[in-house]
DNA sequence: GTCTATAGCATGATAGAC
DNA sequence: GTCTATCATGCTATAGAC
């Protein structure tokens, strides 16, 4: 795991406490830390070396591609937009991108090992059923909420991605749903879940109402749900069908 | 409503039956009745006139349409790449499409006119809580499968379409969660249903879960989940939250 | 490390023959 | 009604000045 991204002196601070700014500051998916990963995983195809500037530019470079991207779509997008947005030359651009599928290429790279540095480590704390369910549920909505950009770019950009990193997307997906199921096939053995349905379904289920927090911000937003309410909503609504008595 | 899509003799036969193959019989929604809406919402558009050449490319330009958007994206699909596809020219193409986004706009307005057709029927029958729900979902289910290709097209190329027709897909979409709600509304208030949760947000979960059916192929393929398992996964999933005994 | 200028090519769209 | 040939434009990517 990638030490820059957690503070050790934190880890003991969460899941148990499950608050969105405990979630943050255990996390550092925000702000400088989150370009030195994007640094770490994408400097090899970068023609700049000195971090400093880098940094800054790969920032604007980012952040206008979601903006633009996550407004007309990415193909439709043309670095000459993109030139115009972040206000560096064509050329200049092409000291940090590669080429254009690249920038698409690494957006998709970092949310992987983000998940995947993020989701590995919950797993080294020893919880019950019940709590690892929790733990999961608020870690990845917290997830899809910081980071909602890129998890919405890679979701419907995904087409534009090599065979190879739509087959990781999959996966990726998958290992969640299992994840899930194992919490639920854990609590039913443990007797703190009783469930007689497709366990399968029940996580594939869970998961999309997660996506939908990324996915469909506009009706969050006239329904006026907060990330808390609906993290509650996720979470009781699937105790409720795993027949949870606290 | 487009009288060419409902058979009149089958109109009592759905949605009591809930059945696919009597829903197939009742709404004319595949095959050649389909190509003859496609022309009717679209013909303003085009050069050619004479219905009977004009079905027969039609199909096979929004089949191919289909194939390479759903595939690689709509806006990296060439017309070129379509003209091959198809085996019509270049020239051939612009008789029928007007323009490459017309041929998006098409696409989204029929399946929003099938989609208004189809449900606004459905209100028609008079129909207690329990059976309104269970005909709403599989009805939503099937047209969900039948026109898959059409409603994965409308989700993951919506940003390509103008304003307004953004504006009318999040309408449809409200319109739809509204409907459910106002089931579960009149199922509580005449007994049937208990729930003291956001009634807004189980029936967005409701819309999301339809909507995995054509966004996560790869999932319930994987899983091994026909059309009738996961719809009676969805109703009964549902059913439970509601606290409904039959 | 950043820029301007431009190469080289693919694209959407149209004109006009048949 | 369908085709071929072509136009004008916009695109990604690079070369080379500073």
């Amino acid at each position: 795991m990638n030490n820059a991204v957690k503070l050790e002196t934190e880890q003991l601070s969460w899941p148990h406490n499950t608050g969105m700014d405990a979630f943050k500051r255990a996390w550092l998916l925000e702000g400088e830390p989150l370009w030195e990963r994007v640094f770490a995983v994408h400097h090899e195809r970068m023609q700049i070396k000195n971090g400093k500037t880098a940094l800054k530019n790969l920032q604007k470079i980012f952040t206008c591609t979601f903006r633009l991207a996550n407004s007309q779509g990415f193909h439709s997008m043309s670095l000459r937009d993109l030139s115009r947005e972040t206000e560096i030359s064509m050329g200049g651009l092409y000291a940090y991108i590669g080429s254009k599928s690249d920038l698409a290429a690494a957006i998709a790279a970092v949310v992987r090992q983000t998940i995947d540095d993020v989701l590995s480590d919950l797993t080294l704390h020893n919880l019950d059923p019940y709590e690892r369910l929790k733990a999961l549920i608020y870690a990845d909505l917290y997830m899809n909420d910081i980071l909602h950009q890129w998890y919405y770019f890679c979701f419907l950009e995904a087409k534009g991605l090599d065979k190879a990193q739509r087959e990781e997307a999959i996966q990726m997906e998958f290992r969640f749903d299992l994840r899930l199921q194992d919490i639920f096939s854990e609590g039913i053995q443990t007797g703190v879940f009783r469930y007689d349905g497709e366990l399968p379904l029940l996580a594939a289920g869970t998961t999309a109402m997660l996506q939908q927090w990324y996915l469909k911000r506009w009706k969050f937003q006239q329904l006026g749900t907060n990330i808390q309410q609906y993290a509650e909503y996720i979470l009781s609504n699937l105790l409720n069908s795993l027949n949870y008595k606290k």
